[in-house]
DNA sequence: CTGTTAGCGCCTTCAG
DNA sequence: CTGAAGGCGCTAACAG
């Protein structure tokens, strides 16, 4: 036998009053009398009654939910950029709804659209690695849907984004290579169509021709993120002569199989290689020699997210100016760059 | 201007039709006149229609949603079951809707009950480290809402459960130390109610009884999950006399910290201290040495899991036969556990 | 083949 | 202070 739901009206019923007054007495409206009030009270909760939100949400036509497109919570970044997202969101009454688009175009598009159909007032997204065109999320803003955009962005994208400076960060990492004796300078970079590796290239490049050193194509690999396509490039990376003898990853994800295969191959580190990369996962630290990484503010970052995306939310007019939120970053230094004969 | 929403009766009020008819049409139902329906999809596509869920829900009483509640996305082994889970779930023609409990207690209480009001139709549930009591969980099954429990579950709870052999696991791993040469084995576990953990212990124990080892208290300790916590168990357990020469961990999670610190302390590994541990994380295989774990099938994990819900959200009589589902693992040698010498 | 009606569970006027 | 009525967007009989 199938318990009927408990509803409202089941609660009027069994209390011989009206659907309407048990709304407001569980509201907590102030024009309930006090007798009845207790009465609902203490009927709902030997039922144990919960409103049923599909329907609060129609009739209020809001649904106080957030959607968040993430490109996969596989990564510690992401998953732990997903915590601090959920407190602030919770913090202003509001829920989220997760997806992870695993990387894919794909799946980023029917992520949206199902997000769409659950009624999210609003987005926030970190592109997927494979995304490159931006017509979905575009739609978005021609619809004037709030939406903010973190970490992985796309230029021409008409929407607020919280990001860090990415050449800037690129940058100090290279010159920190450098002033640690490194001439030769590799990068492990991301797939050549994501802007924030791009950024990071172009810090590099940067740096290195801030101190008239050569930036050689040979030196410049690409990675999907996969392991094994990092342990391949890094071997062919390695391969290339002169060697480099200094390292920039565009991400401990990257860099944690690079060095295990360094380590395979005999190579040294920091002695025949200096290594920096971006992020800062806990397992950086965790690493021998300790990795040198980026931090990213993840805290911050997740906080100020939700923060433009609730100005958004709460906006009257309906076409506030975007913003461009740079947060800033640090370089945890580790063993895996310092080398004691320089600097 | 707000965009007035576009909803069934948009498009008929702007075809001069019923809504029902719009309904029917973009529903493909078949009693529909071609070119009506050819017309409705037609202003459909070019507004850009997409069904309101929450309404659709409401009208069939029915969410074709499971609710999924992890422990910490923040963990591998959890994300991984996720995207085995979501998949499986998506094949089936369910939406996932994904909560983590940060393994707190209070949270996991919290996040059942938001999911019950979401009207998931089922529950996926992975306990919090910090759950101790189950009377949030046993209300679900008293309710008969279709449960399972997956990786870490308790003693007592009426719900069906895919689960691995934790005892045989472990008598296996603590067999291999052994065979390995170890004479003196701790064990790093999880905290004192986790049953999982206890499992484990008792695997680890019985392995050492099997071979007249003696089990000596202060080599088993608990830990929290936390790195810091892990280092700090692992130097105490060392300081220990006898100090051991073998060590199985409950987890990847504490093994990585461990073999930090006794990187550190210039223990070396396997020669001074063997080390097996539980999981198999990507991370596992990355490590120098490499670290030697059991490995789970998380994806059978996964599927099964759905395969198990399925079953009961399909099932006609309300008092299902509940199952319990175990898995096999394999031990994952690496070199974190072989000894030249021994074997 | 199409329109009308009632209803999913809840909220919100508007009367009383 | 309480009840009745209408509506949120959609589906599902029931007529025609």
């Amino acid at each position: 036998m199938k318990n009927t739901p408990v509803t409202l009206k089941a609660i009027a019923q069994e209390l011989n009053i009206s659907l309407s007054t048990v709304s407001r007495a569980l509201r907590g409206m102030p024009e309930v009398r006090a007798d009845t009030r207790a009465a609902v009270h203490r009927l709902a909760a030997e039922l144990d009654y919960l409103p049923n939100q599909l329907a609060t949400s129609l009739a209020h036509s809001r649904t106080k939910t957030i959607g968040v497109l993430m490109p996969s919570l596989s990564y510690h970044f992401y998953s732990a950029l997903l915590n601090s997202i959920e407190e602030a969101a919770m913090q202003a009454g509001y829920s989220v709804l997760v997806c992870q688009a695993n990387e894919s175009h794909l799946r980023e598009i029917t992520n949206i659209q199902n997000l769409m159909r659950s009624q999210v007032e609003g987005f926030l997204i970190a592109l997927a690695r494979d995304t490159d065109s931006y017509e979905h999320i575009e739609r978005l803003t021609r619809k004037n849907i709030p939406l903010v955009l973190f970490d992985r962005y796309a230029e021409g994208i008409a929407a607020s984004k919280v990001v860090i400076d990415n050449h800037a960060a690129a940058f100090n990492a290279t010159e920190h290579l450098i002033a640690n004796g490194c001439q030769t300078i590799g990068f492990l970079a991301g797939p050549p169509h994501l802007l924030i590796s791009n950024q990071r290239v172009a810090g590099y490049q940067a740096a290195l021709a801030r101190h008239g050193l050569h930036a050689r194509p040979e030196h410049l690999l690409h990675c999907d993120f996969t392991p094994e396509n990092a342990v391949a490039q890094t071997l062919k990376l390695m391969s290339q002569r002169p060697a480099p003898d200094g390292l920039l990853v565009v991400s401990d994800r990257i860099a944690f199989p690079a060095m295990y295969v360094l380590r395979q191959e005999g190579i040294r580190i920091p002695e025949d290689l200096a290594i920096a990369s971006f992020n800062n996962e806990p397992y950086a630290a965790l690493q021998s020699p300790g990795l040198t990484s980026v931090s990213q503010p993840i805290q911050e970052m997740g906080f100020e997210t939700v923060r433009l995306l609730l100005k958004q939310l709460n906006a009257e007019s309906e076409q506030l100016p975007l913003e461009t939120k740079v947060l800033q970053t640090q370089l945890v230094v580790r063993e895996s760059s310092l080398r004691n004969g320089s600097n």
